[in-house]
Parts: C-alpha cells; structure tokens; sequence
RNA sequence: GGUCCCGUCGUAUAACGGUUAGUACACCGCCCUUUCACGGCGGCAAUAGGAGUUCGAUUCUCCUCGGGACUGCCA
C-alpha cells in the first residue's frame, strides 16, 4: 500500500466541540499508527458562518489536544491551499468538467418551487427528491434565460446504475441504491461550491486515501461522494464511518448537553492527558482491560477495526474521574506552574505563602483533586472565611472545645516552621493537652475552622490558612465559648 | 414516508459458537485514615423479545420491538 494519507476537515462554523474532536482524535491515531501523512484543512464554503475566530479557535483545541498535523493550515503543504475559500478556480474547473462531460446541469428552479415539491411530497408520504424538472432543458432554452439573468443552480446527474459501492474499514462493504438519491446541488446559484463537491475535489485532489469521519455521512454524503469520485475519474479512497457519540438522551450531542468547546474543557480544569484518554474509548477499546494510555500508547495500539459501531453516550463522570487520576501523576512544580498565574491574579501569592509554601500544600492535596480549577477553588472558600458563623456556635459550646481550644492555640504558636506535617503534629499534641480525641477532636475543629461539615483534610486547610490567620480566629473562638 | 445505522449492567466496554457473562466509572456497604478524598475489600446491576441453525447462541440467520441519524443553495 502507498503512503496513507488521512485529513480533518472541520468548517469552522463554530468552536470544535466534542464529536469533531473525537473525528480528529481517530484520524490522527489512524494516520500516525500507520506513519501516515495526516491533512488538516478547513472547510469554509459556507461564506455567511464561517469565520476567522473559529479557526482560530480549531487550531487552539487541535494543540491543546496535541494533535499536529503534516499539511495544512498554518503550515502549508504541497496540495494547498487548504481553506476552501482560497480554491474556487478548482472548484469551478471541476464543475465545468462535469458540465462537460454531461454529469451536471444547469438547472433553475426557485428554492421556493423545491420546497413546493417538498410539501407536495412530503403530504403523499412520498421521499422529497428534486424531480429532474431542468435535466430536459435545451441548449437555447438555457442561454435564453441565463441572459435574462435567471439564477440558476448546477445539479449532478445521475449515473444509470442502480448501485453504489462505498468501502468501510469499521462496517464493512456496503451497496446503496441510487434510486434512494436525487440530482443533487453541487454549485450554488452564488457560484460557490457546496460541500459535497467541495470535499470531494479537495480529497481527491489531496490524494487523501483514507477518509474517517462520523456515521451521519454514511448514507446521504458517502455515496453521492462517490458518485462523484466516478464521474470525475479519480480513484475512490476507502471511508471509515465511526459511531456518534451522544448526550445522555441519547440524542445527537449538542450544546443542550453541556458539551462545551474543547478549549473550555481546559480552562474548566481538565488536562489534555486525560481528556486524550477518555475520548479514544468513546468508540474504541484496546480489547483488554487496560484504560490508561499515553498518545504514543494509543497510537501505537490504535487499530481502525477495532472502532465499534454502536453509539456512545459521553460520560462526564469518567472523564473527571480520568483527570483526577492524572492530576496525582503531576509533581508539584508542575501543578504550580499550572495554577501560578491564578494564585497571582487571586492575589493569593504573597511574600508568606509564596512558591515554597505552596509546594508544600500540593504535595497533600493531590489525592482530593478533580480538576485543576480545584486548588484555587479550595484556597478561595478558604480566604474567604472570617470565623465561625452564630448558628454554629451552640455545636462547639461542650467543656472538650473549652479545653481544645487553649492547648491548639498553644500548640499553633510554638510551631517552630509552618508546614503541613507540623500543623497535623500540633494538632495531635493539642488533642493530647486536652485529653480530647477521634471525631471530638477533628469534628469541632473542622466546624471552628471552616463552618463546615466536611472538605479537604482539616489540618492542610489550617496550614493554607496561614498561622496569623488561624490564631486570630482561635483568639476570637475564645471570646465567644 | 424513504434510506441507513445501532441494541451486553445506569454509562464505557470484554467474552475462537462452550465463562458462575469479566473490567472500569457511577452507586451502596465495610476496612484504612482520629471526617471527606486516596487506597484496599465486598455488593447491586446486563445479553430487548421471538423464531431458526447447532449437542450447545451474547456470538450466525430471519422477524418484531426499541433507539438514533440523514432526508438543505449547512458541513
């Protein structure tokens, strides 16, 4: 087999969301387990939605991913140009081709008589497929109303088969019956393009050899492509149709779902790691009970048919759980390069609780993590407590909290260096001082501290809290017991 | 209506035609930690239904049912 060469072409109509994602994700572990070249181009034939910003915003997910590509955008390639905007003359010239070669006419219906024809249709139960009205046109009838200035459309013909081949790697060879299409649009009567001639001149001319992309193409789009492929005599590449993953409806995955942009999953708190990991098992199993994979790991055991072929519901829970898994991997320095720059936003990085100290809380909070976002959520609920609140005051008014409390202040002054192990040290010898122990000890504490039932481990919240912090609130817990 | 896809615990998935139908997430217990989490142990929980082929079907075939996608001068 020559060179496989794969590609990813989102229309940048919108951010990449999470089934394009996935697209990229498989293509990219296709190409690269095969030492591919993998193409990444963008679609934007549709002029009134896409924009700039978009592809921006592609660009950014597909990196954050760490998904890089061979050809394309950005970086050019030998088949540019690879936006669709910047390739109209070939578009144009394949047209005329097909004009030519008498697979395409002109045609010049009104998209409100289509749509006549469609509720006509649609009323006797009847398939809405455009009747083939202009296939008998003249000549002389079409110059005549071109010079009129009618707008018209170019439609393919249709071949006289009855049957078209599309070859599926994940499902298998399948036929479709011609009959189930109709003489579709492949210029609009703006002269642009539309996307199923589009991408077939693009792969073709591209020389892309391997399409991967989702099921919603498998019948409607792959076999008019196909036909194209034929009457444009460029050989046919070999598609690879993949599940869709869906919401937990079970219905198509959208914005309704809370499926964000890939680049919020980001700033939500996720690591591209984890994220990477559970996305390739939305469709793809190792086929062993394994579930942690590097990207080299996938692709190097990433096997096309080993794609399912049955929907997947996105599953939020298993990706949190994936990143908190890969959050205790990170070594402290890294965690703090992640969050410095919110720590100095959130003015949370003083001369005090500097680089050091921080350090030094990372190294206990990993095992509570889920997302990044957790720390600073953590240290803010933390900064932002001011001492105990009325109503909890009668749950710690006991003769244990009267003796607890002296010895903890005594014990939190004499700690010779404020770190985590020696604030859990203190707080062990103060229960000690005051013969208090097990739930009467921590629980109290926790409610003095925090106001709160439960959280991060009570002594790492009095170490971030800060010595001067803590005796303050001790000394005034002392006015009001 | 037409075309097409899919159907194993709630979710993701595993199981040469022969397994007490496995694993992970979630959930529930217990242990560990003088809370939670982490970790350990255990539990709950599935082959949509019906025929057929077969000594034997989650696996192969057919039908039914259920779900989904598409049916644009969007991609």
């Amino acid at each position: 087999m020559s060179k496989l060469r794969v590609r990813f072409p989102p229309s940048p109509t919108g951010n990449l969301h999470v089934g394009n994602a996935r697209t990229a994700l498989f293509n990219y572990l296709f190409c690269r387990h095969h030492e591919g070249t993998f193409v990444f181009r963008i679609e934007d034939t549709d002029r009134e939605r896409s924009r700039d910003e978009y592809i921006q915003n592609e660009i950014e997910a597909m990196k954050w991913m760490g998904i890089d590509w061979d050809e394309g955008i950005l970086i050019g390639g030998e088949h540019g140009p690879y936006k669709q905007s910047e390739r109209m003359e070939l578009y144009q010239t394949h047209i005329q081709k097909l004009l030519d070669t008498n697979h395409a006419y002109i045609c010049f219906c009104s998209s409100e008589q289509i749509e006549e024809d469609r509720e006509e249709a649609r009323k006797n139960n009847m398939p809405p497929r455009y009747s083939g009205r202009c296939r008998g046109l003249t000549k002389d009838q079409i110059e005549d109303r071109i010079a009129k200035g009618d707008p018209y459309v170019i439609r393919f013909k249709l071949p006289e088969k009855e049957s078209v081949e599309v070859v599926d790697l994940i499902r298998g060879t399948k036929t479709f019956p011609v009959s189930s299409l109709d003489d579709f649009i492949i210029a609009r009567s703006d002269g642009m393009p539309t996307y199923n001639l589009a991408v077939t001149v693009d792969d073709a001319t591209m020389e892309i050899t391997h399409i991967v992309r989702g099921e919603d193409h498998f019948f409607g789009n792959t076999p008019r492509q196909v036909l194209l492929y034929e009457a444009l005599g460029y050989p046919i590449p070999v598609f690879a149709h993949m599940p869709m993953i869906l919401g937990d409806d079970k219905t198509k995955l959208s914005k309704r779902h809370g499926a964000f942009a890939i680049t919020e999953y980001g700033n939500m708190g996720f690591l591209p790691e984890a994220f990477v990991n559970y996305m390739a098992f939305l469709g793809w199993s190792p086929k062993t009970e394994e579930e942690f994979f590097t990207m080299e790991e996938l692709i190097q055991r990433f096997e096309i048919k080993n794609v399912n072929t049955s929907p997947a519901i996105f599953d939020y829970e298993k990706l949190k759980w994936y990143n908190a898994h890969y959050l205790r991997q990170k070594s402290n320095e890294e965690l703090f390069s992640m969050v410095e720059q919110n720590l100095e936003e959130k003015g949370f990085l003083t001369d005090e609780k500097n680089k050091e100290f921080y350090l030094q809380a990372f190294q206990h909070m990993k095992d509570y993590l889920v997302l990044t976002t957790d720390i600073i959520t953590n240290l803010e609920t933390i900064s932002t407590y001011n001492g105990i609140l009325s109503d909890r005051l009668p749950e710690i008014q006991t003769p244990e909290t009267q003796s607890l409390l002296p010895a903890l202040l005594q014990q939190f002054s004499n700690v010779p260096e404020w770190t985590p192990d020696s604030v859990l040290n203190a707080i062990r010898q103060a229960g000690k001082d005051a013969k208090v122990k097990g739930k009467h000890l921590w629980m109290p504490l926790r409610i003095m501290m925090t106001n709160e039932d439960q959280g991060p481990e009570i002594y790492l919240v009095i170490y971030l809290m800060g010595k001067k912090k803590v005796l303050g609130i001790l000394q005034e817990l002392q006015t009001k017991i």
